[in-house]
DNA sequence: GAATGTTGATATAAATTTCTATCAACTATC
DNA sequence: GATAGTTGATAGAAATTTATATCAACATTC
């Protein structure tokens, strides 16, 4: 019989060394990639990364546009910058007012903190902006379904 | 008196080495701006190519987004690719579902020849969607006017 | 409490991208 | 027709970006 559970593919499991060795990468371009505003590790209380396997597999999609595409990580920012973050969580006309990332932020939505805006106590890691959009290629087709 | 006629801004009259000097680069740099896509001079009928001071412009945009903002010219293109030019000119159903840029494309929609769509023997050079959303910071807001 | 792994930070190496110089053939202008 | 500037293409230089190695201090695990 078979005992074997399937963890879901958002749980964190993998330390940081254990992701880079999944990625073929070092521990300091894991970090450069968070620091950078493309990733959100999970972290434990005592402020350690902890990546899942749907981190990984986004690590691999942003690496697959730098590397096959030509795109630099500044780049990828601002493309991510474009996901219409605000129709996607609908949020007020009053929290676009006050948002920092509708207001002509150039970064992803999930690096700035909105004050006063319904992500102000989200958890970017768990939205559906960061979780969904992320790969390029998606970005056109949201901005196309929107428009229909 | 005043004699002095006021040329308007997009009418081509530089040549590519007064091009070049202008913007501080030099001839073959220009040339593969428009190789990569990114620009369309007018070109004689001998194919020699002649710049607008909006051309001028549009390549210092450009090359802002390069230096300033550390974004590759394949990201450039990407961006560019994001813009929604089916809602710009409004083109139909039928148009979109012919449209290479449409569909996927991940390169400017100007770079395609859009074949059996309202685009096809338009002159991309003097369309609204390259003329008026090139500046990478309008391309955000174009996506939130549509989205209102 | 010892061994292993993590943290952030800095400095250096590696890889790519961007840019320019140069070429022979063709075009424009005087 | 002679000079100056253009064309596309290739090859190489310059600049920038990406990735890694290393460090001391802290955390985890056994």
């Amino acid at each position: 019989m078979d005992n074997s559970v399937v963890l879901p593919d958002d749980k964190p499991i993998f330390s940081i060394s254990a992701a880079a060795k999944l990625l073929g990468i070092s521990v300091p371009t894991l970090r450069m990639y968070e620091n950078e505003g493309l990733i959100i590790p999970h972290k434990t209380e005592s402020n350690q990364r902890v990546y899942s396997k749907k981190d990984i597999d986004r690590i691999q999609c942003i690496r697959k546009a730098m590397k096959d595409k030509g795109i630099s990580i500044n780049g990828i920012k601002v493309i991510y910058s474009l996901i219409p973050c605000w129709e996607v969580i609908n949020c007020s006309i009053e929290d676009r007012k006050n948002c920092g990332a509708y207001n002509g932020g150039e970064n992803p939505c999930w690096t700035y903190n909105h004050p006063n805006t319904i992500c102000e106590n989200r958890d970017c890691r768990e939205c559906e902006v960061y979780l969904n959009y992320t790969q390029c290629g998606k970005i056109k087709s949201l901005v196309q379904k929107i428009t229909e």
